[in-house]
DNA sequence: GTCTATAGTCGGATAGAC
DNA sequence: GTCTATCCGACTATAGAC
């Protein structure tokens, strides 16, 4: 019945931080959401700081992957917006980016801990680059613009919504998503949808990497 | 020498969130920052709580007026993100945004607070909205989006920036103001200035409220 | 591997001296 | 208005029974 027991007490700990934000992720407060006793997780983890840190990985590379398997079929902007969209209001449901938020502001002011998400956060907004790259950077207006700044600034948008959304809950954040696919249409608009004409770019072949 | 004792007790819940988190921030941390007497918040603000918010409101307001001076000028969108990362980039450097973000953090699973704190945003978010009123809605493309959804993210982006910068510190982000400066460049060409003609608009008042 | 019990520290908050 | 002293609950972590 009980699966792996350092996955339940990981599991309750991504539970208690959900429902109680990191402030109140305690010890007690894991063993009280995965009813189990609290001398357990010192048993499997050693110290909170490591259950956290597990708890990181645990959560970053379980979504990475459903991100890419959706994300590489995208071929506009629009596309991308929508799909982005979507992922994120799955994610929201589910309590993931409340849960993302959450440590990182509790690792703010911790270096090994911060040190430690940014790690496991880097493949998110490397992947973010690849997309743009089969998007824009093949276009003239690839080398406007520096990729790594932009792909930085999305997964940061992405994130600065959530956090505020938090804040206001009751008004409903599903017509950001609306507006910013409006957005990207629009630019798509301006600059060419890849593998497609326009008056101002040459006909390109997009790179498989 | 001691001004208020209030504002006392306030900048040295600052000092703390600041340098200690927001996890880390206690009546006692704060009393070792401010070195005074740990009994004095009970006596003076009844609560820690009760403190948070005088803080919330306190570094708010203080922040919002210098920023409407800053911006009232602005007439393009380059000009736009060119100040924004200068007042960001300021912010940053006197941990106002880790105040924030921190703040934001710890009122996520607390009604009370997060409404609170959305109060005190919420001019922020307004005041991005009626720049953009001016550089923007005035335009044909002001009807094609949602300027309360566009306000809001762009106040979302810059807390999302700062939450990732707090935790990646080596790598500088000035570039990423330099890149959405472009950004903003490149779409205010294809929108055109306000107060000049373009092929695709017709010349209007922009309002002064 | 999981539990109870407990040590020792730190938290919010109050009473009361000055 | 500011301090000392203190209550009491919650915390991390460990020792040791089972």
């Amino acid at each position: 019945m009980s699966p792996d027991t350092k996955t339940r007490i990981i599991e309750a700990t991504v539970a208690t931080i959900k429902s109680e934000g990191i402030t109140g992720t305690s010890a007690r407060a894991i063993a009280r959401h995965g009813d189990f006793n609290q001398a357990l997780i010192f048993y499997h983890f050693g110290s909170i700081e490591e259950l956290l840190r597990a708890t990181m990985e645990h959560t970053s590379s379980a979504r990475i992957e459903l991100y890419r398997s959706r994300l590489e079929g995208v071929e506009t902007l629009a596309d991308l917006a929508a799909v982005a969209g979507d992922l994120h209001k799955e994610d929201r449901e589910q309590g993931n980016m409340t849960l993302l938020t959450q440590l990182m502001a509790g690792a703010a002011n911790d270096e090994v801990r911060a040190a430690h998400l940014m790690t496991t956060f880097e493949p998110w907004i490397g992947f973010v680059r690849e997309t743009l790259d089969r998007l824009i950077a093949t276009t003239p207006f690839g080398g406007m613009f520096d990729m790594d700044d932009i792909a930085f600034s999305i997964s940061a948008l992405f994130v600065g919504v959530e956090l505020m959304s938090d804040l206001d809950p009751e008004r409903s954040r599903d017509t950001v998503y609306d507006t910013m696919q409006l957005l990207a249409g629009a630019f798509q608009a301006v600059i060419g949808e890849p593998g497609q004409d326009t008056a101002s770019r040459e006909r390109q072949e997009i790179p498989v990497e």
